[in-house]
DNA sequence: TCCATTTAGTTTCATTTGTAACTGATGTCC
DNA sequence: GGACATCAGTTACAAATGAAACTAAATGGA
């Protein structure tokens, strides 16, 4: 085990392991989804939310997504561009926009979701059942964890 | 549980979460080291590796650090222009070269090793012994599975 | 020995990403 | 009701990243 004091090995590192782990699996993916649909990965994840959840704002995107309001917008561009991706004025407040997959966009989301799950599902043969929760809850752990540290970094 | 034919709920789907914990992570992370020593995540990669085992050339550390051979470029041309890494030529090998940090980048990666520790324990807090154990044994797992599927998925 | 191939590392260029500034619309409070 | 702050979303610009082309050195046959 290792204690306070001792060296620092890049790969024993979590912040260096998440990353190199999160950005290999990111990468497989961009590739997949970029070759099959021509498509970013914040681009699908505003397909993985408007394909279960149509009507939010692109703000509400923002916040489900974590990601940040000008990657929502390119992506939000880009798939109204490719007919994937339709909004409508909503009544009240002519700022925001209610956005919805249009037909053509849905039937990729519906081609894609399984393969996104089917791709995790290999990812976790290595996990055993009580692995995956125990994973499940760690992650939710760190996550608290990181949200509070980076308040206090900045 | 989650089963095949599920939903595919965003923020419980594994790359995802990854992704977006690694990120703030390492956005946290970067920021300090920027403000601090004026020094980028590529950068800080190589001068930890270096730290513990100077004399590695830049290939050993593209092994090492897992970034490409064009990163590690990069951060050791900052490097060397800062002043805290020098390179030597490798007799034998006139395209090798040696990378060593100099004594100030020895005192700066003296001064951050703690400092990383240190946060990466913050993060740990939320975790007891036994967490953090079975959290680096199921990394080490994903981290297999990634690779095998990453070469399919090439 | 000589030519083709591989390897180490760098440079170049296109794309992505992040930050800040901006536009237009709404809310606020005196 | 008007001046000012705030909010939704976009645009503009700079920095980071990635892929491919390139240079120079070493290797490996025939």
């Amino acid at each position: 085990m290792r204690r306070a004091g001792d060296a620092l090995v890049l790969d024993r590192f979590l912040p260096y392991r998440l990353s190199a782990l999160s950005n290999r699996v990111s990468r497989a993916i961009a590739r997949a989804y970029e070759a099959a649909f021509d498509l970013s990965i914040p681009e699908w994840r505003v397909m993985a939310v408007l394909g279960r959840e149509g009507g939010l704002t692109a703000s509400a995107l923002a916040d489900a997504t974590q990601m940040d309001k000008v990657a929502i917008s390119r992506a939000v561009a880009r798939l109204t561009r490719s007919g994937r991706l339709k909004a409508r004025a909503e009544a009240g407040d002519a700022r925001r926009r209610a956005l919805f997959l249009t037909p053509r966009g849905l039937a990729v989301y519906e081609q894609i979701a399984p393969l996104a799950l089917a791709y995790e599902q290999q990812l976790m043969t290595a996990l055993s059942q009580s692995e995956r929760h125990a994973l499940a809850a760690l992650l939710d752990k760190l996550d608290h964890a990181s949200r509070a540290l980076g308040d206090i970094a900045r």
